[in-house]
DNA sequence: TATAGTTTATTTGTATGATAAATGTCCGGT
DNA sequence: ACCGGACATTTATCATACAAATAAACTATA
């Protein structure tokens, strides 16, 4: 959807450096990080970038800085997890199935409940909109067209949900699942598969039968996954052989 | 539960005047801030401190620096809602019952599908932290002592599902709630009034039944919430007369 | 006149150096 | 053993300078 992601200037560079030192394990909660000076030599940087990606890596709650001291790296429990780079990092830094499947538990409880509320409170100009998205689905000839026609469906149906925290979260969480996979269209050898579910999801929310469209939702994220799970136990098997 | 919030520096003084500032909507999205020099002076900081918050608020995406430009507000889709200081700002400058019920709605979405979790995870040690709470808050004598051991015992259903990004949503959105209300204890003329639902919840939980667990914690919220609505319904009448 | 390319003014980005304030440690006195 | 104060270390803040990016003004040219 969106991507504030791009990187342009230095003290962003050092903070996704040092961020991902301390996401990925390299330094533990507890440690504190060498002193300004010397990490600002390290890095070939000056003092003020290096401090302005502290405050940064700060307020994603993975350091606390204190005078005298240092900074020091805090436990996991006081990280920002919902943090779009925190999750990032992890995503980047391990790419365990156990981390993919929290993250799946979060869009199997957002999602649902997004169409059960799009179905309660939708406008007519939101219900176009998942209307244009769903047609667009249809009508996709490719892969890259029908994942991004995806994309917007789930958008129209947050967006329908009126609720920005529930938006909010979607999109970091989806946007976190996208480095694994775009959806699970690159798995199923016919990409369109999960169309119905989507045309019961838009349906369900047309009528406003919020129960209806939590079911089907729910159904459409259920499929997709076992088809994941397939995926994942034939990769495994591949590791281990 | 934790409280980041204790602000001691002088930058994230800063940081909290101008992040107040978009979020009341004093400055609007689409408009750029005084130049670096101008907003230092006026806060009486130095540019250093102002550029560490500025970085701070660009990280929480309310604002976007350019160089030759200045920084411009940005839109309220690009804001990190799900942020712990966001969200204050906001529970600070609109305590709308809008986005109380937004807030409510997000709880009711996670406590039911955590509870649900940790039914189905919940290890011997982590039901043991639920049952040490719950006896907590069955032998509260105060309002204090039961609101607290009450959100031991939420957190520890949170702990025992076993999923971080869940927990930290529901930190986030619990500690916004709590500026509203203490729960609804206040509210209720016996706070003690929900115990037989938290008994239930422990139960389903100890038994590890996912569903009926899910169920349990639903009827609890929407109990609390139906004497919410009594409570504000009752205060906007006072508004109207 | 219109337009493409260039200059120029403005603003943020980065670097450097200096001083203040906070913090833990060490040491001496009791 | 305990307490309080000097001391070293590190971050916090400030001030200043210059580099780089950007948009607006300007100029040459067709």
């Amino acid at each position: 959807m969106r991507k504030p992601n791009a990187v342009r200037n230095l003290y962003g560079h050092v903070m996704q450096e040092i961020g991902q030192r301390i996401v990925s394990g390299k330094v533990r909660p507890g440690e504190v990080l060498p002193r300004e000076e010397t990490l600002a030599e390290n890095l070939q940087v000056s003092r003020t970038a290096l401090r302005e990606a502290m405050k940064v890596l700060s307020a994603k709650g993975l350091i606390e800085s204190r005078a005298g001291v240092g900074a020091r790296v805090l436990e996991e429990r006081f990280w920002n997890q919902l943090d779009a780079d925190v999750l990032t990092w992890r995503c980047a830094s391990m790419p365990t199935d156990d981390f993919v499947d929290k993250l799946v538990e979060m869009r199997e409880i957002i999602e649902p409940a997004a169409a059960a509320a799009a179905a309660r409170r939708r406008t007519a100009e939101q219900l176009a909109d998942i209307e244009t998205a769903y047609k667009a689905m249809d009508a996709a000839q490719t892969l890259d067209a029908w994942a991004e026609a995806d994309l917007q469906f789930h958008d129209a149906v947050l967006q329908a949900a009126g609720n920005e925290l529930m938006s909010s979260l979607f999109s970091v969480v989806e946007s976190a699942l996208g480095t694994f996979f775009v959806l699970s269209a690159r798995t199923a050898s016919n990409f369109k598969y999960s169309l119905p579910h989507h045309q019961k999801v838009l349906e369900a929310i047309r009528r406003k039968q919020p129960d209806v469209a939590r079911k089907a939702m729910l159904a459409m994220i259920a499929d997709s996954q076992s088809n994941l799970q397939r995926n994942r136990s034939r990769a495994r098997k591949k590791a281990h052989a």
